[in-house]
RNA sequence: CCAGGGAUGGCGGAGUGGUCAAUCGCAACAGACUGUAAAUCUGUCGCCUCACGGCUACGAAGGUUCGAAUCCUUCUCCCUGGA
């Protein structure tokens, strides 16, 4: 259970294309898992779900836990059952959300960039302290106040939730910083990640062979802290690898943070880039050795009305749109139920339900073709081809 | 025909003598979004100008006033009751 097969090795990179094995099905890398939260793909109709081309999906535990989903998903055999997919699903542990809902919502940063600009709630600029963090975090765990009332998640309970779950990876429990802590709050920060790894590598024991835990290696932006980590997790023996925390302001800082911990990691073991990516960030991370990625863009993006396309991002607007079909190609959601540029632009403007629909399925069907290109191009040598050409409108 | 009510920028709808080119919502337009606090958020949104500023505007025409989307008169149209 959860091999990870190596097939094509790009000799000019070092992307790789390969099979990981779970119990719900071959996984085939690189690939990008398209992001259900709450155990639903937002905007998608969850009837649609079986017909979706989703090979790789993410759900979170901290909102299944709040949403009272949890004993839901236990009652009806597992995660897979509840949200009608069974292809190979993970979990996030919960750690993003001590620093999404903590640190990063009082000073509106997220992984990437500085902090502010891109954040749409008003935030309070730089912060070296984590005194006015609304999440309490300690050795034992991380205490967030959700509907008025504290939750703590610790990492026994963290994996106990995932556990109930169900999915086939689970992430070990970690504290995502962010580029405005400091290096020593990171160091911190990430020492006690490490120790919450071993936490959870004990507590997941007796269930190592159901589902594959994946640590997470941190380190912020510094360097000999990634080298730290990922040595630290490299020792264990785990099925594969998470990379999170703040991947710094610039693209060149996050390439960096791969090319410093990517090679410290067991090459015959798949490494999952939490929470990228965009076109040009998946290129990037494959290039450099990711096979896993997962990111909210497909989804989220559909619902604010911009789609992907060969030709670019675009964004779906009555003033432009035309009588083309907006993907012919196919297996193409929108090709098959004849959905024009103009009919989804109308659709939107009456706020009618088939707008989402429609632009998600759309952006689930591109990032899953994009991707399999990826792994066609690997196994062909023309990676950088492949890259240069998605590039070049991305 | 009688009695009421109303006509505001693409639409809905505030405003009821000056601080009104006119709150707000929708639509439109230009964007943002990276382990989902996100069907969200930011900006523009009468015309001319980079801007200062100018011009035209609150059904129509007159009038009162230093000053009117706001008050008065007449007209046009719409809605609700009653004949």
């Amino acid at each position: 259970m959860f091999s990870f097969s190596i097939l094509h090795q790009d000799p000019r990179s070092r992307a790789r294309s390969g099979v990981f094995e779970t119990p719900h099905g071959i996984l085939e890398t690189p690939e990008l898992a398209i992001v259900g939260t709450n155990a639903a793909f937002r905007g998608l109709n969850p009837d649609n779900i079986p017909s979706t081309p989703i090979r790789y999906a993410i759900a979170n535990t901290f909102h299944l836990l709040v949403n009272g989903n949890v004993d839901k998903i236990e009652a009806t055999g597992g995660i897979h059952e509840f949200m009608n997919y069974r292809r190979v699903l993970a979990t996030d542990s919960g750690g993003f959300q001590v620093f999404s809902l903590g640190f990063g919502k009082t000073h509106s940063v997220n992984k990437l960039g500085g902090g502010n600009g891109t954040a749409i709630f008003p935030g309070t600029g730089r912060a070296e302290s984590n005194d006015d963090n609304p999440v309490n975090i300690t050795e034992e765990g991380a205490t967030f106040t959700y509907d008025g009332k504290p939750i703590t998640l610790t990492p026994e309970l963290s994996i106990d939730l995932q556990h109930r779950i169900g999915a086939d990876i689970i992430f070990a429990f970690d504290e995502c910083t962010s580029s405005l802590n400091t290096k020593e709050y990171t160091a911190q920060s990430l020492e006690r990640t490490h120790r919450w790894l071993d936490r959870c590598i004990a507590a997941h024991e007796a269930h190592r062979n159901r589902q594959a835990l994946f640590p997470v290696v941190q380190g912020g932006v510094y360097r000999d802290l990634r080298e730290r980590s990922a040595a630290f997790m490299a020792a264990k023996d785990v099925p594969g690898y998470g990379i999170g925390g703040s991947l710094g302001k610039t693209k060149e800082d996050m390439h960096a943070i791969l090319e410093w911990t990517l090679p410290l990691l067991p090459d015959n073991r798949p490494r999952h880039l939490l929470g990228i990516g965009n076109v040009r960030d998946v290129f990037e991370g494959v290039e450099r050795g990711i096979d896993l990625f997962d990111c909210v863009i497909p989804t989220r993006e559909a619902r604010h009305r911009v789609l992907y396309t060969v030709g670019g991002r675009k964004q779906v607007r009555i003033g432009r749109a035309t009588d083309e079909i907006i993907d012919s190609r196919p297996g193409s959601p929108t090709a098959k139920a004849g959905v024009t540029w103009r009919q989804l632009a109308l659709w939107f403007q009456a706020h009618d339900p088939r707008a989402h629909e429609y632009a998600t399925l759309h952006n689930i069907f591109f990032f899953t073709e994009m991707m399999k290109e990826i792994r066609t191009a690997i196994a062909h040598g023309t990676f950088a081809e492949l890259k240069k050409r998605y590039l070049t409108v991305y």
